[in-house]
Formats: C-alpha cells, structure tokens, sequence
DNA sequence: TTGGGGGCAATTTTT
DNA sequence: TTGCCCCCAA
C-alpha cells in the first residue's frame, strides 16, 4: 500500500505519531511522548554541545522541533534559541512546526544566508559595510567577474569565467582573501585568479554590493573580530542549532563556533553519509571531528529508519560502508522486508527509459499514484529520453528543476530598477535596465557613459554619469534618450518610501515595462503572469511585513530559491536531480544511469578518493529516498553530448549485496560473473554487437583487459591505436589505485575517454605509423 | 539595435 | 544534442 503523501518531509512524523496513536498536536507537557531511548536523550539535551547522527530517514525534523518546544517551554524564551537551516523549505518548515507544538513565531528560525543577510544590515557600521547594501545574485555576479576579467586584461584562454567564479567562490567559503590567495599562488593560473579575485571584490565593493558567500564571510569576520558584539549575540542566542551540519563550509562552521563560543550550547544534527555538497565548498571534516572540536560534546544517534524496508535499507547500508570518510552507523527498521531491489541493464538510453517507462505505467495501472514515483538523474541532461517516452505514454510528469522564479528575465528587470532605486551603486542593474525596455540606448552608448565614468576621479559610478550626460559628448540622439533615462531614474527616485506593493507597480509603469509586456502577451504571456505574480507576493509581503521596507522585500526575494519544488505538480512523476531528492521520499524510486564516469562522475584529472566517496554517498542518498521499491538501471550505450559511447555498469553496483539484489536486463549472465571474479570488474554476455564496446567480450567473461603491458611507456603525446576509431594521441593519463584513466584524441578530431584497462587501445611506436597519412597536426 | 547563425562547451547548484 | 555567447549583417 502506498501513501499519498510521499512529497511531505513529514510523513515520518505522521507514521510516528500514528504508530504510538498519538496526535499531530502535542500540548507542550506531551513534548517526550512516544520516542524511542535515542531520540528522548536528544529531546531532553539542554546544554553543552551536542552532535544528533540522523540517519537518512530516522525522524530528525521530529527530534529537534520538539526540543526547540522542551527549550522554550522550560529554560528558554522562545527568542533565546536560533535555529539554522540551509534551505527556505527547512526553515519554514520547522517554522511551521514549531507553531504546530504551541511555541508561537518568535523562535528565531533562518537560513544561514538570511540570518546573516540581517545581521550585517543591523551591524553594518561594525562590518564596515552600507545599510543599504545589495545582494549579488549568481548572474550579476558572473557579470563582474567578465568585467574583472576584462580589467585584468587578461587573455581568457583557459580562465573560463565559470571556472575563476568557481575558485572565487571556493576561496570565499574557506575564508580566503584574495591577498591570502596571491601569496599561497601556486603557480601562473593561481596568481592569475587572485588577481582577478581581488578586481572582483574592487567592483563589488564599489558596487555596495555583497554576493552569498560574503554574506557568510563577512558575518564570520565580524563575529570573529568583534568581540564585544560577539559576546551580545551570545547573550542574545543562548541556544543554537545548526541542521544539516554536514553541509557546513568554513565560514558557516565559524559562524556557529563563535555564536556559541562561551556557553558552548551548540547543538547540530547531520549525518555525514549525506553529505553531497563537498563541490560547493562544504567540509564534512565539520562534522566528523565535531567531539574533537568541542571535548565535552555528546553524540547520540538515530539509526532506526522508518521510511524504507528491509531490503531497500540492507542495500543502501552495504553500499555506503565501502566509504572511509564516515561516522559508524548502522542502520535498522521494523518495517517490512519488501521486494527485492532491482538493477536492470539496458541496451542504450532509451531502452533504458523505455523499461522505466513500462514499469511505471505497471505500478500505475496497480493504482500507484504518479506522484509516489520518481526518476532521479546524476545530471540534468539525462532526462530527455524520459521526458519524451513519459510524454508519448500519456503520463504526467514533471522536473523539479528549471528556472528560479526570482531568476527570470521579466523578474530581475524590474527588480533591478528597484536595486537601483535602493542602492545607486549598483552598476549590474543599471546597465540591465538602461536599455530595458528598449529606448535607443545601445551598446556604443553605454560604452561612452562607462568610459566616462571610469575617467572621473574619483571614478564615478553609472547612475551618476547618466545623470551628468550633458559632459559626455554624445551625439545628439544618443542625447536625448539618455536624458529621457535621467529624468526617469529621478522619477523613480522619489518612490523609495511607500510600501514594496506601491513601488513595484509605480516602476512597472513608468519604466515602461509593463507597456512592454502587454504588447508581446499575445504572443508570450507567461512573462506577464510572472509579473502579477511578483505584484501579488509583493502585496503579500507588505501584509505580512507592515515595517518592511523595499530593502527587506528585496532582500528577501534575492535569498528564495527555486520554489519550484514546493508548488504544483500533485499528480506527476517527478524527475530530478540525486541532489535535489534530497530530504524527500517517494515510494517509488528510480535511479538512472549507475555507470562509471556518470555515477560516480568522473572529471579528467581529478579523481580522488573523496569524490568517490561523495558520488557514493550521492547514490546512498537516492537510494534511501526509496520507501517500498528501488530500481537501478544502466545503459550499455549512452547517448550523451551528442555522442554514443560505451558505458561500463558503476563500480558501485559491485558494493551492493549481491544476493538481495534482482539483476535484470537483456543479459542475464552478467551479475553472476560479478560474484565469481568479485569486484575486479567483469563482462556480461554481449547481445549487442558493437565494435570495440566491452559488452561484446566472449564468454566467459573475465574482466575485459588488464593494464597494458607496456603501460610503462604510455605518456601524453603516446600514439595509441583503436580498433574502431583508428589512431589517436593520448591526451591524458591518469593513473588511480583501481582504474587507470585515458583520454584520446583521434585524428577527425574526435575525443573520448576510458578506463584504460577496458578501453582496447594499444600503444604504436611512431615510425610504425608514418605511411598512414598521419596529419601534420600531430 | 536587433536577429540570426556559427562556434563551442557540456556535473551537481541548499543561498 | 542542446544551449549559450558573440559577432556580423541589415
């Protein structure tokens, strides 16, 4: 039987009140009713430090609003605990929560970002920043760093401005200033990105602008350097929680650290099997050494899992063993045993979407509800083949991805003219709305006005050369129109202090928008919904917010997220992202594509232990979403970017329990070869008949090669020769404990990577190869 | 100033 | 294959 309740982070909590036949309410006096030993230890934990393991489905949310009720019921005002979430959707949650246990709303419930994002607005003088500060959002940001790059005159030939963005970012998350970076540069690239590092945060700075890493950074620095305000927010939060501490960066670690660094009541939950941010500049090492950071920290954990079955839970607790980088933890359920696990091989993606399909359109026709079913995908491009075959099967589904709401053109046009509005400083919105709506401004004249901008001493910033446009010197068109712009600016000036709802729709029409989009709603009107939409959070937002300013409200859309998850959708399959399911359950779970390189992901050059462990964790995490059945599926082909190559089934799927498992696919032998030869990798009787695919091995199958015996002499620059694509040059090489890795150019041009001791490619002496017509270009 | 076409890269993305 | 970005033509 399955619920219909699968999108709800709370279902546990319903099964758990449900099986001890209480009530979702509970009168504060009830706070300990119906848990088991562990969670009443953490239920009960007033102060000290304190680390709360929660395994993936073990009822933490519980745990801890009811604590947070014990808290302020008892030795705590309400007001007195600050509680940090990483997510909009946790916070609100626990929120909700809270007020469900009869605590009220004034339990200081935030994200990281937003309590810090308020924090500095309080404190600015102390942070050394304007109250009036604008928050760069990842577009605007990527903005200044192309024009860092353009100021460092600095040839971007392997500085991809998502690459210096990401080891920006990185530097900021490890609190790392861009003088620290230069002077530990290892190397050109590093100094290079330093340089640019410390242009970026000239412009941001003269902008008035802090992007989201700053908002930690500079929150941590503050407490860090100011003791004395330190000491009264101590004062202030006498209890903090921390969730998801797993995911914690070091700033978001320091932060925590100096809130609680005198009475030390610290308490965090997490569980380091679920940490998949490592990417983002999180460190899991917060976590692990958590008892030796704090000496007198109790830990208790919660390893009874109520989500999953038997078999499901076995599966998942096998696989994320293998990981060395972890807390022990074993999980357990009284729930049923299940049906067994399914791993299905595939021919190729869309056989593999095909079975998917097929299977879901079983479990529909049994009465499943679509929205109990999800598809979960290492990248977002995986999709499509679902997409399509869901779509001409006449199931409803839908992807819990796409564009954030306050991330739409329409969206940041007109909140640009209010950033402007608040903070004059801001370039990036000035220069996206200057010429938006369209009104003769283009790029040679914003050229002029920058230039000109830039000559001034001190260099002035946008908004004041447009207003000064009589001394640039523009022709007389250009003029005018910019003259038009300055006049509206001073308009618009004038609206700052009534309510969000006022001037929001004030600018819609002076500025022409609104014009703008009723004229092209005939053909496109969902940007014209988004904007009504956006009229009516705003008019929400004034409700609930009566002394909020227009700062506040901007400061609040710039920290939502997508919210896409939240709404709509009741009745679909959901595709998504392994990383997106996280927190979520769903009955049925599929996960697509476990195939090396995929799952785990593997990038060229920097394959170390940690990301495999991370990608591990990754899967761990889909596969516990899983609450009756799970399937695994790979494909032996996969189209992807374009090209079909030939996959290798995930080493991954070597770790789980091979007996509870159901191996399907088209090949039956191949999972039995994987119990004879262990984990050293294996074939499977090849129905397809590709050339050079290792799923053509003959029987039996032993692993398809070993390592080359002259591996020894294979180096960049090697002339390699395969089967199928003829002769290459290998671009790289790269050597690990249990695979070795190549990548090969061929001479049309083409690139593909292997594992080398499955790749089928031989080394050729150069003179063996002279009379093939080998291009010059080698 | 706008649009279209070619070139090129291509994870994950709580805020 | 898709999607973004940049440059060039009208």
């Amino acid at each position: 039987m399955i619920d219909d309740t699968s999108f709800d982070p709370e279902t546990l909590d319903a099964e758990l009140a449900e099986s001890h036949s209480h009530q979702a309410q509970y009168p504060a006096t009830d706070l300990r009713a119906g848990l088991t030993e562990p969670q009443l230890e953490a239920v009960t934990h007033i102060n000290g430090p304190f680390l709360l393991l929660a395994g993936a489905g073990a009822g933490k949310t519980r745990v801890i609003t009811r604590r947070a009720a014990l808290l302020a019921t008892t030795v705590a005002k309400p007001w007195e605990i600050l509680a940090i979430t990483f997510t909009n959707k946790a916070a609100n949650e626990m929120k909700e929560r809270v007020l469900t246990l009869g605590i009220g709303d004034k339990m200081n419930v935030s994200t990281f970002h937003a309590f810090c994002a308020k924090l500095l607005r309080i404190h600015h003088t102390e942070a050394g920043l304007q109250h009036n500060y604008t928050i760069a959002d990842q577009s605007d940001r990527k903005k200044i760093i192309k024009e860092a790059l353009q100021r460092a005159e600095i040839s971007t030939a392997n500085l991809t401005p998502a690459k210096v963005e990401f080891r920006i970012s990185s530097a900021k998350s490890d609190m790392i200033s861009p003088e620290a970076m230069l002077q530990n540069a290892e190397g050109h690239n590093d100094r290079l990105i330093g340089r640019i590092y410390t242009i970026y945060e000239e412009i941001l700075t003269h902008q008035n602008a802090l992007d989201f890493d700053d908002l930690l950074l500079k929150t941590a620095t503050l407490l860090t350097e100011n003791d004395d305000l330190r000491r009264r927010l101590e004062n202030q939060y006498r209890y903090v929680l921390v969730d998801e501490y797993q995911d914690t960066n070091e700033a978001q670690y320091r932060i925590a650290h100096q809130l609680t660094r005198e009475h030390g009541n610290l308490f965090v939950t997490g569980d380091p099997d679920q940490a998949i941010y490592g990417w983002r500049g999180a460190n899991i090492q917060n976590i692990l050494s958590f008892e030796k950071d704090y000496p007198n920290a109790k830990t208790v954990r919660l390893e009874q899992n109520y989500r999953s079955t038997k078999r499901i839970l076995a599966a998942a607790s096998q696989l994320i063993t293998a990981n060395i980088d972890r807390k022990e933890k074993t999980l357990w359920t009284d729930n049923e045993q299940g049906d067994p696990v399914r791993v299905i091989r595939c021919e190729d993606n869309n056989a593999e979407a095909a079975s998917v399909v097929t299977d879901i359109k079983t479990l529909i026709s049994q009465g499943v509800s679509e929205s109990d079913i999800a598809i979960f995908v290492r990248i977002n491009a995986l999709s499509r083949s679902f997409e399509e075959q869901l779509f001409s099967a006449g199931i409803p589904y839908r992807i819990a991805r796409g564009v954030a709401f306050y991330a739409r053109k329409e969206i940041k046009d007109v909140l640009a003219y209010l950033r402007l509005i608040i903070n004059p400083s801001d370039d990036v919105s000035l220069e996206r709305i200057i010429n938006t709506p369209t009104r003769g401004i283009g790029k040679k004249t914003i050229d002029h006005i920058k230039a000109f901008a830039n000559a001034s001493s001190p260099r002035l910033n946008l908004l004041e050369a447009v207003h000064r446009y009589e001394e640039i010197g523009l022709a007389k068109r250009a003029h005018q129109c910019l003259k038009s712009f300055s006049e509206l600016l001073h308009k618009l000036a004038e609206l700052s202090t009534t309510t969000a709802r006022h001037t929001l729709e004030q600018t819609l029409s002076l500025s022409g928008l609104m014009a703008d989009l009723n004229q092209t709603a005939d053909i496109d009107a969902e940007p014209l919904q988004n904007i009504e939409e956006l009229v009516s959070a705003a008019s929400e937002f004034d409700t609930n917010h009566p002394d909020g300013t227009i700062l506040d409200w901007l400061t609040f859309t710039s920290l939502l997220g997508d919210e896409d998850l939240l709404q709509g959708g009741t009745d679909s399959v959901t595709i998504m992202t392994l990383h997106a399911a996280k927190g979520l359950e769903f009955p049925a779970v599929y996960i697509i594509g476990v195939e090396h390189g995929l799952l785990p992901m593997i990038r060229f050059g920097s394959e170390d232990a940690d990301d495999i462990e991370e990608e591990r964790r990754l899967l761990f995490v889909g596969m516990t979403r899983a609450k009756k059945r799970l399937t695994l599926t790979f494909a032996a082909r996969r189209m992807l970017h374009g090209m079909t190559s030939t996959t290798i089934r995930s080493t991954f799927l070597d770790e789980l329990p091979h007996n509870e498992i159901q191996w399907l696919g088209d090949s039956q032998a191949w999972h039995v070869d994987q119990q004879r030869s262990g984990t050293a990798g294996g074939g499977w009787a090849g129905s397809s008949a590709r050339s050079g695919g290792i799923d053509r091995l003959p029987s039996p199958r032993k692993p398809a090669a070993g390592l080359p015996e002259d591996i020894d002499e294979w180096q960049l620059g090697s002339i390699v020769r395969h089967p199928a694509h003829g002769l290459g040059v290998l671009i790289d090489l790269s050597r690990g404990a249990r695979r070795s890795h190549v990548k090969v150019r061929f001479k049309n041009g083409m690139e593909r990577a292997w594992i080398l001791e499955f790749a089928n490619l031989h080394r050729v002496d150069f003179d063996e190869v002279t009379d093939e017509a080998f291009g010059d270009e080698w």
